[in-house]
DNA sequence: GCGGTTGATTGATGTAGATCATGGTTGGGC
DNA sequence: GCCCAACCATGATCTACATCAATCAACCGC
């Protein structure tokens, strides 16, 4: 076998988990949530959130804990998650920034429904539930904007859905990577790399196969040209060849 | 084996597919998505839908196709389903009165993510993408009620990702069976029926199982009196009992 | 530079549930 | 009342993938 290359970025901020004043500012512009706010408007959307710094691996809320706030990832990725009764762990979705997450009880959600936390050092912007519904009230196009978010989310969970039920692990994998690609990943050395970090447990929790199956697909398609892969990463070489493996 | 019941209950409304004035009156005002709104606000409302009826077993929209309207569910009970390639049906959902369907261009679903099948003769109120649209904007509880149910329907999503990733069938299939009482159980004779109807299938295209492992389980329930079975129907006898299947 | 820890790979074996096959039942249509 | 197409049950077999087990490689802290 070829030797593989070593893991070929590191994370390009040193303190990403310290939420600069100047960070925030510009990430609260460039949420698609608050597309469409005037400057005069964003400002007082800012005022009303508050940073929350956290290191690699830690919680940012747990499933049936008492709703209270929503987030918006300013940078750093985040994982959001369901266990079963025997530690079992489902990865229902990767968020990067500009995305939001976390749940409001005007909307019936008391408790949480999944729990979250960090996969890098990352930094949130939270906004205590109560604020967020009343700027929804305030502010339809915010409204607008949640409702695009959280139905986009539907489609994407529906497909996964779909894709669990009865599809063979290789379409499922492959469709997981395809999506991954598109939202986090990083053009490198001419292939799209996905580092956030991305680990062989991560992706089994998220296509619902033991770690063990994922790994021996991945080598079998590194030995095909179609991805590289390394501790914690996988490059796509070859969507084409993953979107017809994904498409059966 | 003892012998089992036969088909308890028939469909009570001869022609639950014509869709009277006096039903869609009624129905709008018990509408989740339309509580809140004055008498004279649900008249501007009712203005603006069109009643469809349809016979069981019938497509009102396929996926794929342009997304051109809303549908509220008036009378009988439809199903949201995908298909692969080889023509395996996903059942995504089931949905009856006062449940909403389709997709909105202004909320980025251009197509239909799914296609919509009527499992009983129906009758569906039919609003307008660009006028549902409008609605809301003028109407923001509208908006937040869309919001309120698409979240809802989010997060029984990421259960069903969750216990598809991993979870025995037995698990799968209690908590399907659970949720559907809830959801569209009648109380019956001391227990609660599903009769949508339910077929075999249509249990093993919720679950992601073939349809003799779902026969197979149903059987074994039945004759541990946990339920009773027929053709197209199911009804639960011990809830406790599932529940605790559900869980492990 | 050098362990030690965590993560990845690869092989051997076991099993839940799919698939294939067959016969029994039900209820709607005539 | 009879027919028959759709639906259901159950047995036999097969397989994709989990699980168990052992080794190896990469990164981190010192």
């Amino acid at each position: 076998m070829e030797p593989r290359r070593k893991m070929p970025v590191t994370f390009p901020v040193a303190n990403p988990h310290v939420c600069t004043p100047a960070v925030r500012l510009s990430v609260l512009g460039q949420v698609p949530l608050f597309t469409g706010l005037s400057a005069d408007e964003l400002a007082q959307v800012d005022r009303r959130c508050r940073a929350h710094g956290f290191a690699a691996g830690e919680a940012i809320y747990h499933i049936g804990d008492a709703a209270s706030r929503l987030y918006v990832v300013a940078t750093g990725t985040v994982k959001a998650t369901r266990f079963n009764v025997d530690g079992r762990e489902t990865l229902l979705d990767v968020l990067g920034p500009g995305d939001f997450l976390g749940a409001l009880p005007a909307l019936g959600q008391v408790q949480y429904t999944d729990s979250a936390w960090t996969l890098t050092p990352a930094c949130l912007l939270g906004l205590d539930a109560g604020e967020f519904t009343t700027i929804m009230e305030e502010f339809p196009a915010v409204a607008m904007a949640t409702l695009k978010g959280v139905s986009r989310r539907l489609t994407e969970s529906q497909e996964a859905v779909h894709l669990l039920s009865g599809a063979p692990l290789e379409q499922r994998l492959a469709a997981t990577l395809l999506l991954l690609a598109a939202k986090v990943g990083e053009p490198w050395d001419g292939a799209t790399l996905l580092q956030m970090p991305l680990s062989r447990d991560n992706l089994a929790a998220m296509t619902g196969a033991a770690t063990e199956s994922v790994s021996r697909l991945l080598s079998s398609w590194r030995r095909r040209g179609l991805v590289e892969t390394g501790r914690r990463w996988v490059a796509i070489r070859d969507h084409a060849a993953l979107a017809d493996l994904r498409d059966g």
